[in-house]
DNA sequence: CGTAGGCTTGATTCTTGTCAACCGCGGTGG
DNA sequence: CCACCGCGGTTGACAAGAATCAAGCCTACG
C-alpha cells in the first residue's frame, strides 16, 4: 500500500481498523482521511434487518436504490426457464450493490439473503452529493465496482476451465480472501452459512458432487467444518488445486500515480 | 425507446444510422443530440490498424489508455497456469475498452484482436472533460459498461447451467443482437471470423465438441456457414433451445424518469 | 509443391449428473 | 413431552455428456 503525504498514517491504521466493512474493504484501495471515512460511516448508517431467503431486489422490476450489506451474506442470482437456477457473486458485509444500477430500466437479476442479514439503504442523492465532492470516494467506489467485474470474470473462468475440486478450492481461496479483507478470518476459519445446494448453484455441479468434493477434501485434510464453519487447513495445497491467483481481487493499493492525481482534485475541490 | 422534446427525432433518426458503430449503439439506450453524436464521433477518430492476433492491453501490466473497437474483433482473456484459456468476451465494433481500468494497478486479463482490426485510442482527459460537461454521454458510457457486465453475467449463466448445445446457441443468438445493436445483420447472417478452438475457449468446451454440435445445428437446419458466413435458420429455435431473453441486453432504452433526470442535468450545465 | 492450421470423424475414457434411499437434526403441533 | 415432518447432508449404483486420443482431410499460403 502506498503511503502518501495526504492521508497521515494515523487515517491508514483508523480505516484498517475501522467497524464499518466498507471502509476497510476500500482501505486496500486508497488510504482515505479521516473525514472521508465520516462520511462513508455516515452514508451507511442506516440499518435494516432482513430475514433469511429474502428477495432485496428481483429480477425485471426497476431497481430499489443503493445498499450496502452490512452483516450477513446474499448472492446475485438468475432463475432459468427450465427451474435452475445460477448463483453468480455473494455478497459479504461490506459490499456495495449497484451504484450505477439506476441506469437500467429493470434488473437482469435478483439478489436475495442466504441467511439473516442486514443492510444498510444509500440514498443515491447522497451519494452523488458526496461522490461529486470527494473524488477519491468516488474513486474508491468505481474500484469496487471494478473488482466486483474482475470476480465475475473470475467465476468465468473457474466455470469454463476448472474442474469441480478447482472450482470448490477457489470459491473457498476467494471467500477468504475478502473476510480477511475486511478483518474477519482469524486462524483461516470463516462461517459458510451456505447450503450443498447453493454451492452446487454457484459452481456449475449438482449437490450431490459438491458433496463429494466436500468429503474429499475433507479426508485429505485440506479443510474441517465443526458446525456450519470452515477452517482452511491447507490454503497452499487449496490454492495450487484452483490455480488461485489473488491479484484479480486488486487489493494491493491505488498505483501512485492514481494518488497523487486524486490527491489534486481533491486539493482543487476543496 | 421513449422520445423525450430535449432530442428531436430527427436527431433520433441520425443516430440509428450513424456510422459510428458506438453512436449506434449508445442510441440504444438514449437519444443523443447531433451535438453529442459528433462529439463522440471526434473522441473516437483516431484510427489504427492492428493485425489478427495481436495483444492490445496484457495480464499483469499497467493498462493503457481506453479505446473503441472501430473494425474487426477482439477477446478479452485470461491464460491459465495448466496452459488452457478462457475467453470472457467478445468485442465488437462500437465496444468501449475500459473506461474505469486505469484505476487499477495491473490488467487481470488480456485483451487481443482475432483479426485484423481497427481501434480508435481515446485520450482519457477528453473522456474526463467530455463525460463531465454532457452527462448524458457520461451516463451512456456508464450504461455500455453495465451491459458489459451484464453479459459477463449471462455468460456465468450459460457456463453454469446450460450444456453445450446451449451454449453454442446463446453465443450466437448474442452476437446476433449486438451486430444487430449497430446494424451490422443483413438477414440474419453475419460474419463469424472465429475458430472453433476459439469458440471452445469461451465456452468451456472442447474444440470436438464444438464440432460436433455444430455439425448437429447444420443438420437440423439452425445454422448454416457458406465461407467464414454464418446465417441463422431458426432464430426462434435457437432462442429456446438456448433460453435466450435478450433483455440483459438492455437495449430498450432508458426510462423516462431517468431520460428526464439527464435533460435537467444537461440544462444546468450549459 | 509442401506444410501448417483448422476442420471432421471415430473409438474410448472419465468426470459429472441422475436417481434413489437413508440418516440426523431442528422445528412444530398434538 | 413426544411423534411427525421436512430439509439438508450422505452414500451407492448407474447413465450420460463431454473430454481425450488419434487419424485423415482440406485449403490457404509460403
Amino acid at each position: 500500500m502506498q503511503t502518501f503525504p495526504a492521508v497521515p498514517l494515523a487515517a491508514l491504521r483508523e480505516a484498517r481498523n475501522n467497524a464499518n466493512p466498507l471502509v476497510r474493504k476500500l482501505s486496500h484501495f486508497i488510504g482515505l482521511s479521516l473525514v472521508e471515512q465520516r462520511l462513508i460511516e455516515e452514508l451507511t448508517s442506516t440499518d435494516e434487518v432482513v430475514a433469511a431467503d429474502v428477495d432485496i431486489s428481483v429480477e425485471g422490476v426497476a431497481p430499489r436504490g443503493v445498499f450496502m450489506l452490512r452483516e450477513g451474506m446474499a448472492v446475485r442470482y438468475r432463475t432459468l426457464p427450465n427451474g435452475g437456477r445460477q448463483i453468480m457473486t455473494f455478497l459479504i458485509p461490506g459490499d456495495l450493490c449497484d451504484v450505477h444500477v439506476f441506469l437500467l430500466q429493470q434488473a437482469d437479476h435478483s439478489i436475495g439473503t442466504v441467511i439473516p442479514s442486514r443492510i444498510a439503504a444509500i440514498p443515491r442523492d447522497r451519494v452523488m452529493q458526496i461522490t461529486a465532492r470527494y473524488p477519491r470516494i468516488g474513486a474508491s467506489f468505481l474500484w469496487s465496482a471494478q473488482q466486483e467485474e474482475s470476480m465475475l470474470r473470475e467465476r468465468i473462468v473457474s466455470l469454463g476451465r476448472r474442474d469441480a475440486r478447482g472450482r470448490i478450492a477457489h470459491l473457498l481461496c476467494e471467500l477468504l480472501w475478502r473476510y480477511s479483507a475486511i478483518g474477519r478470518t482469524p486462524d483461516e476459519m470463516f462461517r459458510l452459512p451456505l447450503t450443498q445446494t447453493e454451492l452446487a448453484d454457484t459452481l456449475g455441479l449438482t449437490p450431490v458432487h459438491v458433496n463429494r468434493v466436500l468429503k474429499e477434501f475433507r479426508g485429505s485434510r485440506l479443510i474441517a467444518m465443526e458446525n456450519r464453519t470452515l477452517r482452511l487447513l491447507d490454503i497452499n495445497g487449496l490454492q495450487e488445486m484452483a490455480g488461485f491467483d489473488s491479484s484479480y481481487l486488486h487489493l494491493n493499493g491505488a498505483s501512485m500515480e492514481l494518488t497523487r492525481y486524486l490527491a489534486g482534485l481533491e486539493a482543487s475541490a476543496s
